[in-house]
DNA sequence: ATTTATTTTTAGATTTGTCTAAAAATAAAT
DNA sequence: ATTTATTTTTAGACAAATCTAAAAATAAAT
């Protein structure tokens, strides 16, 4: 069983890594966790010797393929609660981030799998960061954004919707989005933020209160 | 802010002030912290520093006006997780409490009352105990009991039931079954756990699938 | 009213996670 | 290739929460 702390670093080195490259050095992880590179060089020691992560004196660190999986059932958990406060609790995305930092460490994994259920098993987060399955797999492997972010003539599939209504359902249904549907941007316009997209070889035009909830990968 | 561990002896202080009276030995919170008499000295005395507890040497202690709050906001958050693991997580009523162990420590108070308005209020939790307001005001102060627990020539009033769905709450209007209404026990089938009662005047009959979510407050 | 038993507290040690300050290793600059 | 700067590690200290063992206070029993 891991503490929080110790999830905390595991959780730190797996984002480290993935915006800049492979290993992980001590000082940018210290400023991540808001401490101090000798307290980071302990944890990392501690870690080690685990097999969480691998290491050698000042030449930064890697997670092991065990220290990965952890760090992906947490983000797991971390993205799937914020879902929750979003979509359940009607916290606005934005102020979701602080409450799910807590509930990121807490341990039952039926509670995790359950709550993913409840969710009608997302597959973003309210920021369009992708969650992990119950394995740790990241099926969709890069963030997310909205359909009004997407810029004019770029285009993308669909990854995932916010609303989780019937309404919504069959309004998507109704224009045959599904998960993988191909998305263009044609045109935006300001003075409505409404959007002109090309979907299935036709073109129409959503309202922003659409386009914020629908979640695109460009290609 | 508190520490986990300071929280979980407030809540310790009070659930034995509730069961014994007032002051509660040393000895006996260790045993309920599963701790050390010694370690418990220690605790003590750090919150007895914060005002959180009134003690004297050798005296056993009682919680403050403040601790007590403290307490009782700690409770309500456990009881709430516990409703929502229950009702919309699909937990069994006795596979809860592990987990809210864990989730009654999570620090937003916008949390809590978001899932007390999401869960509807509830005023008793799976177990029948009552839950604190969000003043930390307990409105029904005794333990309830399910109505398939209440003895033969027992009554008592509503306090609550488990099943928030529309068929249930309209099954309970039909025999003008509110809060507060009187329910005495006439007799009990224990053949196929029915349960024969007097309400408004009326005998009815209910099978035990009903029974078990009412919760009634002996007088 | 002493003695005996129990409870509670103190004193000192341990573990976890952190820190500061100094030393060692690596990287950058002349 | 040295010197200088930066990064990282080590050494030693500290606070929180716990423990064991011994001492002190209280309660129970003769």
């Amino acid at each position: 069983m891991l503490t929080q702390s110790e999830e905390n670093y595991l959780k730190a080195v797996y984002t480290l890594s993935e915006e800049f490259g492979e290993s992980v050095s001590t000082n940018l992880l210290a400023e991540k966790i808001e401490s101090k590179p000798s307290s980071v060089t302990d944890m990392i020691k501690k870690l080690s010797e685990k097999d969480l992560i691998s290491y050698q004196k000042y030449q930064g660190c890697t997670l092991t393929e065990e220290g990965k999986k952890k760090a992906l059932l947490i983000i797991r958990k971390h993205r799937l609660w914020e879902v929750f406060l979003v979509e359940k609790l009607k916290f606005g995305w934005e102020e979701v981030h602080e409450v799910a930092e807590q509930l990121e460490h807490i341990q039952s994994i039926k509670l995790t799998n359950q709550l993913d259920d409840f969710l009608d098993n997302p597959k973003i987060d309210p920021h369009g960061d992708p969650i992990p399955d119950r394995n740790g797999v990241l099926s969709v492997s890069k963030k997310s954004v909205s359909l009004s972010e997407l810029e004019i003539k770029k285009k993308g599939l669909v990854v995932g919707v916010e609303d989780g209504s019937l309404d919504f359902f069959n309004f998507l249904n109704r224009y045959e989005i599904g998960l993988g549907t191909e998305i263009s941007v044609i045109e935006k316009f300001s003075f409505d933020k409404s959007i002109l997209v090309k979907i299935n070889n036709k073109e129409v035009s959503f309202s922003s209160l659409v386009s914020n909830k629908i979640f695109i990968q460009v290609q």
